[in-house]
RNA sequence: GGAGAGGUAGCGAAGUGGCUAAACGCGACUGACUGUAACUCAGUUCCUUAGGGUUCGGCAGUUCGAAUCUGCCCCUCUCCA
């Protein structure tokens, strides 16, 4: 399906942009971020709630609901939307996280991937057509490539094969593709930070033809000069009236360096995990809320922010939720994570829309506390 | 009053002559987390000027060496009266 991209608004100052497409679940304006809701939840909070605090597309995951609770079931509820209840976009991931996430228990042939099942052990077989068969059942509005996402460092040998295998598997997607009327389906860079690789990987996925191009492999502990690079070059090679995706990327830092080179779409459990893990983002820097100076702290976790946990709690009682393991400190922080990092983006699209990204960027980072002499950091 | 059990780091609890500044758990503290095998994981937790110093209820002994053995004392718990 094609999402009729339109290229909205180039930003004068740097390569950001502002964009817009169309899914049978509504319009959506780019740079966008979509929180991450693996097994069809957003991990503790509530459909309603995830809309309410701006999600307009989330993710979900081939391989999890694949096993459980299985394609057909899901079909058999009507679909992804129905089943979860979410009448927003959803994308699904093809599983090819999996390939690099759960890399012990799997073995990749040209075919396709084995996997021994985390579950209960027993033996998988994922190719890039089950993908999509899956993902056809699954019924998201955007679907991805099975690919290969690859670890840093990797030898130039191992990601030229693991690239030219990613491209085999976009294209036999793409033929496999039962609903391309109805779901988009995007495809996915390599490459590593071999820059002749993402350059070929780029075009030979633009040569095949895809609804929109996603950048893989990022954010797998490069530092972040090499995580700059690999956007640059993929970005370079990909067409410009097609959304760009960047996938698994979710830090505040991250988000604006890739919305700066162009980059459109965002994922990342980030928000979401090291929320529950008791970390939010905040407009004046990272709050580890369990950490002993917020004891007696009975201010807001951020006192720029209007979400429903900033206005209603604080600190101090954040960190008593978790000290004590109330289960309501994980769902007020991702909560916040989550409209935390929608509410950067927005800013970001009024900077673009202004001609004054990079402005915009420094004055955050000022604020958020991030050294940028440093090659790292979140 | 009688019989028995026991006192180990913030708490619980191992350890019954040297490998023990003392397992383990909890608590506390700090950090990590980027297409979610993640309410997870890692580290610190007697004092320290980092050389050492002072510990296992208290005191006194035995021994080359004691949380561990001996004596006395203090305290706690359980059962019976």
């Amino acid at each position: 399906m094609n999402l009729n991209f339109k290229l909205k608004y180039k930003s004068k100052d740097c390569n950001a942009r502002i964009g817009e497409f169309t899914t049978k679940h509504g319009i959506v304006e780019t740079p966008m971020f979509m929180p991450v809701g693996t097994q069809a939840t957003v991990k503790t909070l509530t459909t309603n709630e995830v809309k309410a605090i701006g999600s307009q597309i989330i993710l979900a995951n081939t391989y999890h609901l694949w096993l459980r609770p299985g394609a057909d079931l899901i079909q058999k509820a009507g679909g992804l939307h129905k089943f979860m209840n979410y009448d927003q976009g959803i994308l699904t991931d093809s599983g090819g996280f999996q390939v690099f996430s759960l890399a012990d228990i799997r073995k990749i042939t040209d075919e396709g991937v084995k996997f021994k099942s985390h579950v209960d052990g027993s033996k998988l077989f994922m190719s890039p057509e089950i993908s999509i068969e899956v993902q056809n059942k699954l019924g998201a509005d955007i679907i991805m490539s099975f690919d290969e996402c690859i670890p840093y460092p990797s030898s130039y040998d191992y990601v030229k094969d693991s690239v030219i295998r990613t491209i085999k598997w976009a294209k036999r997607g793409k033929e496999a593709h039962q609903r391309s009327d109805e779901q988009a389906l995007f495809g996915i860079v390599q490459g590593s930070n071999f820059d002749v690789l993402r350059e070929y990987c780029a075009n030979e996925l633009v040569k095949i033809g895809f609804d929109g191009y996603a950048i893989g492999g990022t954010s797998v502990g490069e530092p972040k000069s090499i995580y700059k690079n690999m956007i640059d070059i993929s970005i370079k090679h990909l067409p410009e009236d097609k959304p760009r995706y960047l996938m698994g990327v979710g830090s505040p830092v991250s988000i604006l360096e890739a919305i700066e080179r162009g980059v459109d779409m965002f994922d990342c459990v980030l928000p979401t995990r090291i929320a529950r893990h008791g970390t939010a983002m905040t407009s004046i820097g990272k709050v580890v809320i369990r950490n002993a100076k917020y004891k007696e702290d009975f201010t807001a976790l951020d006192p720029n922010c209007d979400c429903e946990c900033c206005t209603n709690y604080s600190k101090a009682y954040l960190r008593h939720l978790f000290n004590v393991n109330e289960q309501l400190a994980q769902r007020l922080v991702s909560l916040h994570n989550i409209y935390f990092t929608h509410q950067l983006v927005n800013k970001a699209k009024d900077a673009i829309k202004n001609d004054c990204f990079v402005k915009f960027k420094n004055e955050f980072y000022k604020q958020y506390g991030i050294d940028t002499t440093k090659d790292n950091g979140f």
